[in-house]
DNA sequence: GAGAAGTAATCTGTCGAACAGACGATATGC
DNA sequence: GCATATCGTCTGTTCGACAGATTACTTCTC
């Protein structure tokens, strides 16, 4: 039963990171949207909502919080002035380098019943399976991601 | 990334299975307790909602909606008259055949990009991880109390 | 066995998140 | 210059989730 498993440990994984998000507005979702900025950078707010599956009007007051927090910044884009580029700021950065942390700890007590190896081919079949199943979108994340952007988990 | 990955491949999940589900009153939602009913027959409501982790003034609004389309029953607890069990309808047994066959046609399209063997073996992990995950009420306690019809404490 | 305390399910009111639709500002095509 | 499309915001509404009270019943205690 794939959906069981899904939800199950979706469901655990969201309490864990819940907690471990605690200094950031909006829990999991906030972490989320701090994440793809920093590690994915967007180039737009709707394309940060397009690839995190959030309608727009939603973007606009997450992102009211994140200023408000002084986490993230609107810029605007000079090449098309209704654009807003969303920028991390340095305090922004910092928070998320806690919170990532703390999230690889919690994945860790997550798959705490998995030897260490399967954990390694776990997070790798998941991985494929994502990105093999959303259309798209995340091709080109996924080859940046590749190509060394990111930190490893 | 776990998160992103876990994220990712239940949002498609989730898609997928609500389109299989077109049948059903609440969409994926509907399809869970549809599934948890007649695959582990939780010995009542109550244990029903603790199962799939809804509140239980929510599941006395979806079994509202279930009972209404002749999909399972609520009898009374011949034991304890204030417990009612949930049993389904032959119509619901019937209909929930149907989604289930779509729902697996759904989740082999999901993982399509992994060889067989793989989809095997992310299966094996995911359900192991998440029976570790879960704290406390698992499958077997679930089935061990359905079985024995009787809870100690 | 009568009363107190606990539990299963329901009902009611409230809150917040999500969405559709309209809007102002800007861009692009003709 | 005008029509049309797009970006982000704002407004109103809807819907699901939850807390608390309520009803019906069980269990415990004396």
């Amino acid at each position: 039963m794939l959906g069981w498993s899904l939800t199950v440990l979706l469901r655990e994984w969201s309490a864990r990171v819940e907690d471990a998000s605690r200094d950031l507005p909006h829990g999991v979702r906030g972490y989320q949207v701090l994440s793809a900025v920093v590690h994915d950078a967007p180039p737009t707010q709707a394309a940060l909502a397009a690839r995190l599956g959030i309608d727009r009007t939603v973007m606009t007051y997450l992102l009211d919080k994140f200023e408000g927090c002084d986490l993230l910044e609107r810029r605007q884009d000079p090449s098309d002035r209704r654009a807003r580029r969303i920028v991390p700021t340095d305090h922004g950065r910092r928070v998320l380098a806690e919170v990532d942390a703390r999230v690889a700890q919690a994945e860790d007590e997550l798959l705490s019943t998995l030897p260490p190896e399967d954990r390694h081919v776990l997070r790798a079949l998941l991985e494929h399976a994502a990105t093999g199943a959303a259309p798209g979108e995340d091709r080109c994340a996924a080859v940046a991601r590749s190509a060394g952007l990111t930190q490893e988990a």
